[in-house]
DNA sequence: ATATCATATGAACAATGATTCATATGTATG
DNA sequence: CATACATATGAATCATTGTTCATATGATAT
């Protein structure tokens, strides 16, 4: 009987290309961000402009505590960013990733719907 | 004094090119799913061959019951796919997305990184 | 059939995380 | 300096979720 499974083989391959642990977290860490609804939306408000707080918090129809504290996860990610004008701090998009990332979780959705 | 920010216009722009709910929340889900280091190994392990859930429990040095938890997971979001093979399961990647979403994320962190 | 191997699944538990409330910081303006 | 405006932040709460334990299902061989 042919053994169509070779584990041996299978698990060497599959060791040998495992990342780094650090490594392994730091991206769970990464998409753990994009894995929040509040968050999705306010980079894709940023995706058409820079936005202030207040901005955002009447565009989502949210609490402007709640927006702010998801604005420094993001922050903290180095997904977005701020400057200061006057009052206000306005946010923007800190690089193109997130726009790379969001259109491959989109293409995986819109083809998954194709399929069936 | 010259105004920087545009609320009024930043809003209707933004405002206008927001997806629909249901995509938001389907896009916010399927990330979730990469924001776990558990996962995100099983991924990486399945970049390189096929496993069973046996050769996985293995290489991750975990509980078989949280392997096939995860795996379920996945499944279900068809990142991955099985087949069975005797009194085996053998699983392995659905689709690119996969790889394409998880080196968008890899992207990101590395070219932070260098930045610094 | 029964024993065994491979995997799946349900319930319980602990940890994590998003939101709210209350309050603090920072900035302009009278 | 006092007040109002814009935002940030800490603590508390409620919901979500990954893991474990125990057990069920499914497949093969004796």
């Amino acid at each position: 009987m042919e053994k169509r499974h070779d584990h041996a083989e299978a698990i060497k391959l599959a060791r040998e290309n495992m990342p780094k642990d650090e490594l392994l977290c730091d991206l769970g860490d990464l998409f753990k961000i994009f894995g929040d609804t509040t968050r999705i939306k306010i980079l894709y408000l940023l995706f058409e402009s820079e936005l202030c707080v207040l901005d955002m918090t009447e565009l989502l129809g949210m609490e402007q505590s709640a927006v702010s504290h998801q604005l420094k996860i993001l922050k903290d990610a180095k997904l977005i960013a701020s400057r200061r004008e006057g009052k206000m701090n306005v946010y923007f998009l800190s690089d193109d990733h997130v726009r790379s990332i969001i259109g491959q979780g989109f293409e995986h959705l819109t083809e998954e719907g194709e399929r069936e």
